[in-house]
DNA sequence: CAAATCCTGGTG
DNA sequence: CACCAGGATTTG
């Protein structure tokens, strides 16, 4: 469920839930998890202190004592539940970490793409990723020069890590609308002034984001929330026009096709 | 660049 | 049954 502000929220439920506690069991209970994290992994975190937690794009980084390094990255449908070890385990469990004062957490993830790696001391290296987008480092300049190195639509640019970090697929769709850029622009056509603009809104996007409000409650109607986003035949909310739906690079795309022009 | 891939659902 | 799903890597 998680582009940057989802994962920056699981990475604070989890530092409140384990900051400073000892690893008892770290179990991996789906085939693809225990590929990512082998048996000798998973015993060598146990005994270790968290340390602490924090996040990086969408990757989240837990530090245990001595250097170590989980790196949990939740892809399409991964989240923390939390619950206390001897009480019935949540649905779609993939990885479970316990710790010694009784603490369980259950990465739950249905589709099971979740990645849990163990590193040690020193051993990890941060991929190759764009600046964080709600800092200073994400300037328009910077992000005008990385554009201008894309021949592909604008869309499937934001999606890029290596550009911005943290912008997902809903995001990417908010952004454009809120700068009133066609997901379909090429890139490196985009105006200085349509980049500072378009750079604005990811900002305003992710401060903004509704993620307490949806983020893995059941009861909240997805159209209330999001301005384009799945509201494939709705009206614009600006301008009233109907929003349509545009599939790029295997993923889709909703925009409105009155005020935002190429 | 886009498509296929890793998986398991939910929905029409 | 077909299609869709908030990600990212690999392949053509």
């Amino acid at each position: 469920m998680p582009e940057l502000p989802e994962v920056e929220f699981a990475a604070a439920r989890l530092r409140t839930a384990v900051a400073g506690r000892v690893i008892a069991r770290l179990d991996a209970l789906h085939p693809s998890q225990q590929r990512h994290l082998p048996e000798e992994a998973r015993r060598a975190a146990e005994g270790l202190t968290i340390d602490r937690v924090e996040r990086r794009a969408k990757i989240q980084l837990v530090h245990l004592q001595g250097g170590a390094l989980l790196e949990v990255h939740f892809r399409m449908t991964g989240d923390w539940e939390f619950t206390r070890v001897g009480e019935a385990p949540p649905r779609y469990e993939r990885v479970r970490l316990e710790t010694a004062d009784g603490v369980r957490v259950s990465l739950v993830d249905s589709r099971a793409f979740s990645v849990v790696r163990l590193h040690a001391a020193g051993a990890f290296v941060l991929p190759a990723i764009g600046p964080e987008p709600l800092t200073d480092d994400f300037t328009a300049d910077g992000f005008r020069a990385a554009l201008a190195r894309r021949s592909g639509p604008i869309k499937p640019a934001l999606l890029d890590q290596k550009l911005v970090a943290g912008v997902g697929n809903i995001y990417a769709s908010e952004a454009l609308w809120e700068a009133r850029i066609h997901p379909a622009t090429v890139a490196n056509t985009l105006s200085r002034e349509r980049v500072t603009r378009l750079r604005d809104a990811v900002r305003l996007v992710l401060e903004t984001a509704p993620t307490e409000r949806y983020y893995g409650r059941d009861d909240v109607n997805e159209n209330e929330i999001w301005r384009v986003y799945g509201r494939e035949g709705e009206p614009c909310r600006r301008c009233g026009a109907t929003l349509k739906r545009l599939p790029q690079a295997g993923r889709s795309t909703f925009y409105c096709p009155r005020c935002q022009r190429r």
